[in-house]
DNA sequence: TACTATAGTGATTGATTTTGATCGTTATCT
DNA sequence: AGATAACGATCAAAATCAATCACTATAGTA
């Protein structure tokens, strides 16, 4: 029996059963408990399934974060924004939340308010699913795997047919000529829809996405309505967007 | 048995019953009264139980135990039918998948597969949003938070826009005279419209679904072309449901 | 064809982990 | 308080593991 065979045959074993023995795939497979063990550990090196003593069995897919290592940078930072901004969300209001990290923080303290959410982000609407007085829209739509954001024409056609008083945004770069960018074109979009449905539009980062521009345009500098960034943001550059019109809130 | 094992059949009895001896774990799962203990132990640290005297029991969050009940009981069996009828499912096609425990075992099997999954089932969405040949579309719609399922209009009009091969579901009741039946009205309606859209409709459920009748009403016995179900199913009962022409599969 | 390089397999060995039994201590029940 | 059961700590036995090496099959090269 070949290596993939012998892969695909334990990974279905172990669809079949939740986990496995070591003995009793040799006995299955009838292969040696080496040729397991090192079918298992590759398995387990390619995140297919995890390793124990003993055996394997099926990876815990427990609500994980996607991003991991983005999460971490500035977090007390984003907290502290993410915190802010969600406080200032009137009760009662339609919320459009798109995807990223610093959005992702606001979810503790969206959890006892009492809101309309809509939101591309699964992730979010998972998490809030079991709050009291929230309702939770999902636009729906093609998932992309690496943020858990849906897109496409079917989230489109969802918020279409929204209006919401505010969206907020937590993208990668904001420019004051190059407007809201981000990396991936689809979700550029579907946030340009939800902003655009959205009577305010407010934009929350930490300093460090200040003058970035990534390849995906969202929206234009002047469709921001506030912003919610850290202290460390230079003087100079908040007056610049204070400038266009904009409420700067450094916190 | 390996350890995994052993802690998955210490929370299925635990589910069952809400409480278990030692004593009784041991004779159950042919293990020494000091590896019981060592087990409880370490599920009481990872929050899975509480450790008492002479066994353990539920832990407190009274929220999320009937859904985690729900989850253990007959797992080994849905196992066993959600990985059969994953395997049965032909790469390229379009499935419509909803929600339920049993549907949700399903995940493990697919990952591997070549499918455009389309769901209204946010958890499922979750885990096999980084398989790589699985395209995954989000029905969206107003979340419902015991379930973690979309419905409302907006999912079904995503609905109606695509054509599926095969709708898979999981649903609580079936019945030869009153069809697929469950709890709430609004799931209820979101799976006729994905059983509607199919041009085959799949039933997992392990046998102690049959006979159930709940108050809504998902479609009638006569849209299902397929059951996967287990082996304790009556003779009787599979050849009624074989004779309107149901293709069973008792595994 | 014969030779060689390479990768995969199975067996062996000593190291490591897990398990089950023992025993003094602690908790629970009457 | 006394009896009983369960517990934690400890240790030896058993199972599993990692590392290594020899054997086999296959492909590529001269």
């Amino acid at each position: 029996m070949i290596r993939a065979e012998r892969h695909e045959r334990i990974l279905a074993e172990l669809a079949r059963k939740g986990s496995v023995s070591a003995q009793d795939l040799s006995g299955l497979l009838g292969a040696s408990l080496a040729t397991i063990r090192r079918d298992i550990s590759e398995l387990d090196r390619n995140k297919a399934l995890v390793r124990t003593h003993g055996g394997a069995s099926l990876p815990q897919r427990r609500e994980e974060l996607p991003y991991d290592a983005k999460v971490m940078t500035y977090l007390p930072e984003k907290r502290r924004i993410a915190a802010t901004a969600a406080a200032d969300l009137v009760e009662g209001a339609v919320i459009g939340l798109g995807g990223g990290t610093t959005v992702m923080q606001m979810v503790p303290a969206l959890r006892h308010k009492t809101l309309k959410l809509v939101t591309t982000a699964i992730n979010i609407a998972l998490d809030l699913r079991d709050a009291a007085n929230i309702e939770v829209i999902l636009t729906g739509g093609l998932l992309r795997g690496r943020t858990a954001e849906t897109v496409g024409h079917i989230a489109e056609r969802t918020l279409r047919d929204l209006n919401l008083d505010v969206t907020v945004m937590g993208i990668d770069g904001i420019d004051l000529d190059r407007g809201l960018t981000t990396f991936d074109s689809s979700e550029a979009y579907v946030n340009r829809v939800m902003a655009e449905q959205a009577r305010e539009v407010w934009f929350v980062a930490d300093h460090s996405k200040f003058g970035e521009v990534l390849p995906a345009r969202v929206v234009g500098i002047d469709k921001v309505t506030r912003i919610y960034t850290d202290t460390d943001l230079p003087d100079a550059t908040a007056r610049q967007y204070r400038a266009r019109g904009i409420d700067m809130r450094l916190v």
